[in-house]
DNA sequence: ATTGATGTAACAGATATTGTTACAATAGGA
DNA sequence: TCCTATTGTAACAATATCTGTTACATCAAT
């Protein structure tokens, strides 16, 4: 599978501003802040943190003196909350061509893969839940 | 998560051979009988094929009246086996350039995540053996 | 108005995936 | 021994995705 990093660079950012936020007047962390922590480009960070605000679990400020802030305290954010806002595809694809509907496996074997794999997805998700990001920076920094 | 189809393809060939070899004399079948179900091209069976009989789930004959058989029966090839067969590299990806060591998060959070997606991708195993090509075909053809 | 940040489009390079052609290797059977 | 049907595998194209990057409009506090 070729996966992607944009679930470690966001649990990363989260991790990250719930260290720094409670020590900062304000709170507010820029995306270059974040970057420079992750190793990244700013744009990536915004892009990544994008979809967390419509997750609702950060929040940007614009303008002057503007940033990210954590909407939530970090125990209250899981990871299963993480994986939901930056991943949106399925974990499994069906098949790429529709199988053919003169084969008995053909015509029936897609609802059945389709309900497996939703279940498979729900219990990787059951077990994210599990961790939140207060959990991940406490073993960060220990 | 940019997917992959080799998981459903594998299970497809598998259900499908499941159904069809117990009643052909010698139970093979061909890479292109396969193709045909999965509606794809005969190469793209063999190299899935190939991955699943480097698992031990299948074997291939060679020669004439070559093709392909089960090794187990299908209750005992579980769906966990298939995806370790079939999918080699982890489910998440850490991050893309190593994060800022001077920063404590940064230093600190590669094994926290390594250790974290592999007990999560522990999860999505032991759901996924929880189901067998068996009961895959049953579904399918009911 | 100035300033410093977000939001987002556009593009490049690298890599993965699927489908395809081509052909060597294999082994049964005439 | 030769023919034949199939696997095994390399090579390539088309497509898509991911990450990084530049560029710039938008926004709001000062």
């Amino acid at each position: 599978m070729s996966s992607n990093s944009r679930f470690t660079v966001a649990i990363h950012a989260l991790a990250w501003m719930a260290l720094v936020q409670p020590k900062r007047d304000g709170g507010v962390m820029t995306s270059d802040e974040i970057a420079g922590s992750v190793n990244t480009n700013p744009v990536v960070i915004r892009r990544i943190l994008g979809q967390l605000r419509e997750a609702g679990l950060v929040e940007a400020r614009r303008g002057q003196g503007a940033g990210w802030l954590l909407t939530r305290e970090p125990a209250a954010i899981n990871l299963a909350a993480v994986y939901g806002a930056v991943e949106g595809d399925p974990l499994f694809d069906l098949h790429p061509a529709p199988p053919n509907q003169a084969c008995p496996v053909g015509r029936g074997i897609q609802p059945v893969l389709r309900r497996r794999y939703s279940r498979a997805e729900a219990a990787l998700r059951a077990d994210l839940a599990g961790t939140s990001i207060a959990d991940v920076l406490k073993e960060t920094v220990a």
